[in-house]
DNA sequence: AAATATACCTCGTCTGTCAAGGTATATTTG
DNA sequence: CAAATATACCTTGACAGACGAGGTATATTT
């Protein structure tokens, strides 16, 4: 990884949530179209895509379920509740506004 | 305080470059004008601040010296090292990749 | 005399990240 | 066919930056 993950802390469950915007998927999945969609620069660490996982569901922001795989391993589900998508809202605005302080810090 | 700090953690020694690339300055300032900057949403609150002075002196980034004050309280001045400018250089490289990644992963 | 502003500092706690470890199933490779 | 790799889940404990709470000292304002 390129970027060192103090730049990144905080905006864990923001990516998490945006992903389960498009469509429910699990773990495994979400990690490897993070790193995809980044070009490799990012890998959310699995301990940390867990424990976000974790905060997540404590807050009510997503649910989880188990898929029905016939073969392979299972897999657990989660999709985004209508307060995830608020708070989804509400963690785009504040990154909006973190960035133009940050730039306005930074010249 | 509107943003939460673990979108600016990470930040914080950044900042503190930047404003010494300007001018020398010490604790107290520098906190007060990263408050006018920001219109008041930020505040590097003093514990973050003297951690992260300790941190950049220990990488030699910045020096410090005191100021010669004959009248109020004694200022510890600091200012930047040419280690601190690259640095700093680095830093601000490093957030604009981050940006257009965490623009790139929140849609 | 008390409150506020300027100016410095430390200690201990909290929280998100992550290295390191684990389990189980299916497929590919030598 | 055994070993390696990929898929998929998970937990524990350590680490580091942020910061609340506390402290000291001087000067000015109320």
């Amino acid at each position: 990884m390129s970027i060192t993950s103090d730049i990144l802390r905080g905006h864990t469950e923001a990516i998490i949530l945006s992903h389960l915007l498009e469509q429910d998927s699990y773990g495994y999945q979400i990690n490897k179209d993070i790193m995809k969609k980044t070009d490799n620069a990012y890998e959310l660490k699995e301990a940390t895509l867990y424990s976000a996982f974790r905060r997540l569901e404590q807050a009510g922001y997503i649910r989880t379920y188990w898929g029905d795989e016939t073969v392979g391993a299972r897999r657990r589900y989660y999709a985004i509740t209508d307060e995830g998508t608020k708070a989804y809202q509400g963690y785009k605005q504040e990154w909006q506004e973190a960035k133009d302080m940050i730039d306005k810090l930074l010249r």
